[in-house]
RNA sequence: GGCCUCAUCGUCUAACGGUUAGGACGCCAGGUUCUCAUCCUGGCAAUUGGAGUUCGAUUCUCCAUGAGGUCACCA
């Protein structure tokens, strides 16, 4: 058997979004897990819509996901250059090949003439046939005019490794352009001369191309070469409404969800869940077992919604995976000023506290901020608790001073305070809720917390009777 | 409009003719002597409709409906 290759053939024309991340992946996976080749390709036929640094980000998105390409633009290979706009001499040498066999001939119409044909038919409602008006004898091809195929129009049966058993009828092949007048070559023409000339076993893309197929099995007839695995992939929906995910529409670059703090590995493997599943109940997948376990057999044949709520799951639970030390490596550039002013011993120990409750690496300022400053008094913690708000200052402050007076002889160790937090339970005989509470805005001045005597413990004695007398004398007025 | 594809809980999906239609996310309720979260337990929730084939259809066939794609000198 041949060695499996596959590849990734963007055009630069802006950031990769999940859709497109998904056909990249899908194509790694294929390759990887056979011991094949991944191939990354520049499809820059289209100069008036490609966008500048787009590339480098196309680039970064793939490296920054880990979907290393064994060949590519930056890093050549034996099928170099692997940039279209520096082919154009290899689709030049096959469409003088179709010339010379008659499958090839220049359009003699002006844009106009060809746009009036096809509102014409779409006036008729009818679908554009360009062969409909085929000239019968077509000046010789200078270049200047777009170069089109000659097609055979005929039925086709063919299989798609996950669309299943296809077919269509000879009214859907037409005699689609080969070279622009511009002189670069069509995706539909190009494509095709790459996947043969770089040895690409599978084709894998979006199913927007499923009707153009039958066109390509044409093309390929013609140049008598044998097509390509098959392999085409639904769409990825936007969240609401059903059509497929585009940047239009809102839909996020990858490199977003890296800068929200984002896993890489969690991308991968939701983007995995999205219209592919091992046959079993296993949700969460490494990167190592989605090589191993993947397979075209088990990709879905209809759309699959993205679903944030779900990335965020699978985000918090893979961060609750990680070794504290790994996971404090990987967070390093999303913390708070305050947080990288404080020592880095001190700063992890915080994000063991927080790790079980970050769904990502954005929100860890917002959850860690008192632990590295002192936060002002803030009274709508207490006014707007519903266990607190209740009582009277007096009683709180009541409570609030025998709390500090007990945890000022305390060693601040996590055992001790806890130990005295419940002793403190049974002399002021108040629930948990109300005590606790309490202590907690004192010296956290959040609502919400790490479990109290963790983070006590962890803030230190000074800080916290500090924070306490501060509350104290809030309490006062 | 022609052609092509698709169709299971709100969402991601499992069930390759026989299950009380399973799991996960989310949501709701309870538990883990405190909040948030984690973890655990329980609950709500689906086969688009109609014919047919079959002893038996989520599963096979046909029709309808709905959704998506495509009909570019874009990919």
């Amino acid at each position: 058997m041949k060695t499996v290759r596959t590849r990734f053939a963007p055009s630069p024309t802006g950031f990769l979004h999940v859709g497109g991340i998904r056909t990249a992946l899908f194509a790694w996976l294929l390759a990887r897990q056979s011991s094949g080749q991944f191939v990354l390709r520049f499809e820059d036929t289209d100069k008036k819509r490609e966008v500048a640094g787009a590339r480098d980000h196309l680039i970064a998105s793939l490296r920054t996901l880990g979907l290393e390409y064994d060949e590519g633009p930056d890093i050549g290979g034996p099928f170099a250059p692997y940039t279209q706009s520096e082919r154009l001499e290899h689709y030049q040498a096959w469409a003088q090949k179709l010339i010379a066999e008659g499958r090839a001939y220049a359009d003699p119409y002006s844009a106009d003439e060809v746009q009036a044909f096809r509102d014409q038919a779409r006036a008729s409602k009818q679908p554009f046939l360009y062969r409909n008006h085929r000239p019968e004898s077509p000046p010789e091809w200078d270049g200047t005019a777009p170069l089109r195929f000659k097609s055979d129009p005929k039925d086709y049966a063919w299989h798609d490794a996950v669309m299943g058993d296809l077919s269509t009828g000879p009214e859907v092949i037409d005699d689609f352009i080969l070279i622009k007048s511009d002189g670069y070559p069509t995706y539909n023409f190009a494509h095709i001369i790459d996947d043969l000339e770089m040895e690409i076993t599978h084709v894998m893309r979006g199913q927007e191309f499923l009707a153009s197929q039958p066109n390509y099995l044409n093309l390929y007839e013609a140049l008598e070469i044998e097509p390509p695995v098959l392999v085409t992939m639904p769409h990825i929906l936007a969240e609401n409404g059903n059509k497929k995910l585009s940047k239009r529409d809102g839909a996020k670059d990858v490199l977003d969800y890296i800068r929200d703090g984002y896993l890489p590995e969690t991308l991968v493997n939701f983007i995995a869940s999205l219209g592919w599943n091992d046959g079993t109940e296993q949700e969460l997948f490494t990167t190592t077992e989605l090589i191993e376990k993947f397979s075209l057999e088990h990709v879905q044949r209809s759309g699959a919604r993205f679903d944030e709520k779900r990335l965020d799951w699978m985000n918090g639970a893979k961060i609750r995976e990680l070794p504290l030390p790994e996971l404090f490596e990987r967070s390093t550039s999303f913390w708070s000023e305050a947080g990288l002013a404080s020592d880095t011993d001190y700063r992890q120990k915080v994000l063991g506290l927080v790790q079980e409750r970050l769904k990502f690496f954005a929100e860890i300022p917002e959850l860690t901020e008192f632990f590295f400053k002192d936060l002002p008094v803030d009274d709508v913690l207490i006014t707007g608790n519903k266990q607190l708000k209740r009582y009277s200052s007096a009683e709180l402050k009541n409570w609030l001073t025998v709390s500090r007076d007990r945890l000022s002889l305390s060693d601040f160790t996590t055992e001790d305070i806890t130990t005295i937090l419940n002793e403190l339970l049974s002399v002021t005989g108040q629930k948990p809720g109300v005590l606790f509470s309490l202590i907690r805005i004192a010296t956290t001045q959040s609502p919400a917390s790490p479990s109290l005597a963790e983070t006590m413990a962890l803030l230190g004695k000074d800080r916290c009777m500090n924070r306490i007398d501060q509350q104290l004398s809030a309490l006062n007025t």
